[in-house]
DNA sequence: TTTATAGGCAACCATTAGGTTGCATATGCC
DNA sequence: GGCATATGCAACCTAATGGTTGCCTATAAA
C-alpha cells in the first residue's frame, strides 16, 4: 500500500479524489503529462492496493478513494510514533530514576 | 518519502528502528535473508529520504530513526483524510438543506 | 446507422530497483 | 605488527516499473 502511495503521479492521483468524489478516467487525467493509458494503470495500481474502488457507469469507469485504506496507513504511523514515544518515555523514566 | 516506505525490507528496517534506538547496518542486517550490501543500500535510500539519519562511532555506522519525518507522513495522511471529512460534511449538510 | 468518445488489451521499450560478488579501507584487539 | 570485524565502493545482473503505441469494443449522440 505504502509503494502504491510513493508513486508521484498516483499521490496525485489520490490528492485529486481526496474531496470523496469519484471521478473518470479521462477526468483524473487531464493536466497530466502521460497518457491515459499509463494513467490507467496507475489507478490499476491503487485498485490493486485497495486504495481506490472502482465502478462502472454507462461507458465510463469512475474511481474513488477508498477511505479505510487511507486510515489503515495511517495507524501504521500512528503505530510507530507510539513506539517510539514509549521508548522516549521509559528512556526518561531511567534517567530520573538513576538521577 | 512515502516510496522509501515502500519497500517491504525497508518497512521492517523502520520497525525495528521504531524504538528509537540506534544500530549499525549488521546488526540491522540480522536475520534478513538479503546480504549486507543490500541492507546497506536500503539504509541509503532511507537516508536519502530523510527517513533515518546516519552517524558514525569508530569504524561502525549507527542508523537512528528520524521521527519527524514519521510526522511528516501522518500529517499528509491526516490532510486527505480531513478533507475527506469536509467533503463529508458539506455533502450531509447539502442533503439536510435540501430535505 | 454513422461518428465520436471512453475504455480495455496486448506487445514493446527503456530505466530503475533490489540484489550479488569482489575488492579496498578503516578500526579493534591481541 | 597482524588478524578479524564493519563498512564503503563499484561493476554487474535480472525483474519490475512507468510509459508508449496500435487496435478492438462498447456506449452516446447525430
Amino acid at each position: 500500500m505504502f509503494a502504491a502511495i510513493g508513486d508521484p503521479t498516483r499521490l496525485d492521483l489520490i490528492t485529486r479524489l481526496a474531496d470523496g468524489g469519484a471521478r473518470s478516467i479521462t477526468t483524473l487525467g487531464e493536466g497530466l503529462p502521460i497518457s491515459r493509458q499509463a494513467v490507467a494503470k496507475h489507478l490499476d495500481v491503487l485498485l490493486n492496493a485497495g486504495l481506490v474502488q472502482r465502478s462502472h457507469t454507462g461507458r465510463e469507469a469512475r474511481f474513488a478513494l477508498q477511505r479505510q485504506a487511507i486510515e489503515e496507513a495511517r495507524l501504521w504511523l500512528d503505530e510507530v510514533g507510539a513506539q517510539w514515544d514509549e521508548a522516549l518515555r521509559r528512556m526518561k523514566a531511567f534517567v530520573e530514576d538513576g538521577d
